[in-house]
RNA sequence: GCUCGGGUAGCUCAGUCGGUAGAGCAGAGGACUGAAAAUCCUCGUGUCGGCGGUUCGAUCCCGUCCCCGAGCA
């Protein structure tokens, strides 16, 4: 774990943190940043030095089977430490935010129950966001609601005809925004808009958090993409990806969307070689990247960045 | 060597009945509250292959040369 102890020591605040600590009665840690960035062997350094316990804040890496292509920790990373939330659904499953965010509060406060340090780590900036400032409590749109939406021939012209004030705020090209407008307007009554501007309300209200942020150069980290992504191959990514295949799942399931499923899919059927298939999945893994950075510089406040590939 | 296609943005190509040009992809920046590894927004000057000619004016017409592809020899 040599590269463990060098990003650590890329931590410029370890004194306060400690201080910081020491004074809080439920401390989580939060390692947050974009993909390939070095954030799980933070994590795993954080916790084998302070008693912690790490938390996947990763929309991907809960899906059973998808270990190698989705980047999750290894079976050997995984014994150093206690690892939570990963790999929890099966891939016929779409998980959501707030899925995860009942899950998440769950099992942090085990965590403290065990006298242990929550260390949560991911990639997706929402589920991060939500667990620190809240989510608006709306109304989960019942089945027939969601059926009613999705027959929907222009959801965005439903919603300039029934609901202007979200309308206004939403592009109509913007689909899945659009249809959870129309969805919940429907539920509700209200609009999406009136939703908004109501409090947030946290999940997990007496947590404090130590956010520290990976914003590392996007060439390097490019880089780092690339070569994960021939070790993934190295690691049999294309048997899971296989295995994925054989199951005939719809492929709006994020399980279905994740980096270098459709890729190596279309290699599977035939439709891309093998090389277009490598190079199209590390084109997407590098744009995913650049919306993360996005996400994180612009959107977490943090109490640590670390800007450099440790 | 001859014939026919092509040579236009980093890539694939569209287009200009002659008034110096535009899409997709790539790239850059941005948004982001229940699919978020999702979904979406903004940003395009490039000797229009070279050189001549015709023209007020050519990337577009003509000539010639170079390069690529197909066919014929």
């Amino acid at each position: 774990m040599k590269t463990c102890v060098k990003s650590l020591s890329k931590m410029q605040n370890v004194e306060n943190f400690e201080k910081w600590k020491s004074f809080q009665k439920n401390p989580v840690v939060v390692v947050a940043g974009p993909t390939a960035s070095g954030k799980s062997g933070l994590a795993i350094e954080l916790a084998l030095r302070y008693d912690g316990e790490v938390v996947n804040a990763d929309s991907m890496q809960v899906y059973a089977g998808t270990s190698i292509i989705s980047a999750a920790p290894s079976a050997a990373e995984k014994k150093l430490v206690p690892h939570h939330l990963y790999e929890i659904y099966p891939p016929q499953k779409n998980g959501t935010v707030v899925d995860w965010l009942k899950l998440a509060v769950q099992t942090i406060r085990e965590i403290w129950q065990r006298g242990k340090l929550p260390i949560v780590v991911g990639g997706t900036g929402m589920y991060i966001d939500n667990l620190i400032n809240g989510t608006t409590p709306i109304p989960e749109p019942t089945p027939e609601v969601r059926k009613q939406v999705s027959e929907m021939k222009n959801a965005y012209e439903w919603l300039i005809e029934n609901d202007g004030a979200a309308a206004s705020m939403l592009n109509a090209n913007d689909k899945s925004r659009v249809k959870r407008a129309a969805e919940i307007f429907l539920q509700t009554g209200q609009s999406i808009a009136e939703w908004y501007r109501k409090p947030m309300v946290k999940r997990l209200p007496e947590a404090s958090f130590w956010v520290i942020k990976f914003l590392p150069p996007a060439k390097e980290l490019d880089e780092r993409c690339f070569l994960r992504f021939d070790k993934m191959m190295e690691a049999g990514a294309l048997d899971e990806v296989r295995k994925l295949d054989t199951l005939h799942l719809p492929n709006h399931l994020p399980a279905m969307k994740m980096l270098g499923v459709p890729e190596l899919s279309a290699y599977l059927h035939g439709n891309l070689s093998l090389e277009e298939a490598v190079n199209l999945a590390k084109l997407h893994t590098r744009q995913y990247a650049k919306r993360q950075r996005t996400w994180f510089r612009n959107k977490l406040n943090a109490d640590e960045i670390i800007d450099r590939i440790v």
